[in-house]
DNA sequence: ATCCTTGCAAAAAGTTTGCAATCTG
DNA sequence: CAGATTGCAAACTTTTTGCAAGGAT
């Protein structure tokens, strides 16, 4: 089914869908790669050298990148929709969620095992007819610059 | 420390904050005691007889609820902050989210083993310096209306 | 009667769109 | 060089705030 199995380079995954790789794309790519786990538009944008990408330019490039399959949005902390490398870059991890000054950061791996999941997502499917394609788990708490 | 361990009638754990139960609380309280799972504002004011509150009323509603310890906000689904009963009201349970169409219901319990979450929790503690202080479960996937 | 609440209007914040100039492949 | 991309301005959408009138205890 899959055409190839082996991860391709940015600029290739970017032109096979007709986009192309520019300045303020490889830049927010660059903010993005940091690892500082998922990032709101005003966060990118702040990351930026001075004017390397203008915060319309922001908002259409996550798009552009997401329908790429090359970042995925997060909808977690109340200041809106966040953005961080997808899965395949990045590997599966949990979500340490700041309840106090809303800072998001991510613990690698799955706490969920694999036979628990495998059994819900059986249950999900016969009792509500839901079918699970992913899932996520998100610890909700202080950081360690909010603690008392 | 905790002065007592009985449930109160919503009208007292108001009043105790200096709060009022009026007619438009009453309505948005009606509405996400349907177990409709968490709404956004305008889904509640859809469900609201006609005028029975306010766009604004809904929003400071909330608010009021949340800061009460009444609702709870879920951040989920890209049409921003949704709401639900407290956990006191409605016990712990697993967020359900169609990728399709947003719909977002909720599964009770948790698919979390106790002794992994305690596990974690004190690795995060060590590592992070992150306090758990609680968790949610979400399951990704299509909907039974989604489905194809 | 007190002072919490509501509705309306308007402000503020966040996100999307149209278009001409610019840059990439 | 063709066509994708960017920046700017402006339109939209969503959420918050000020204030006078109305309602709950």
């Amino acid at each position: 089914m899959k055409p190839t199995a082996r991860p391709h380079t940015l600029p290739e995954v970017l032109a096979r869908q007709g986009y192309r790789l520019t300045g303020p794309r490889r830049a927010i790519l660059a903010v993005l790669g940091t690892g500082d786990g998922p990032l709101t538009v005003e966060e990118i944008r702040a990351r930026l050298d001075s004017d390397s990408a203008h915060r319309v330019t922001v908002y259409r490039t996550v798009h552009v990148l997401v329908r790429a399959g090359i970042l995925r949005a997060v909808d977690a902390g109340r200041e809106g929709l966040r953005y961080e490398m997808g899965e395949p870059f990045t590997g599966h991890h949990a979500f340490l969620i700041c309840q106090q000054c809303g800072r998001i950061d991510t613990t690698p791996g799955c706490p969920l095992p694999d036979k628990v999941l495998a059994r819900l997502r059986r249950r999900l499917e016969r009792v509500h007819q839901f079918r699970v394609v992913d899932h996520e788990v998100r610890l909700l708490g202080l950081c360690h610059t909010c603690h008392v």
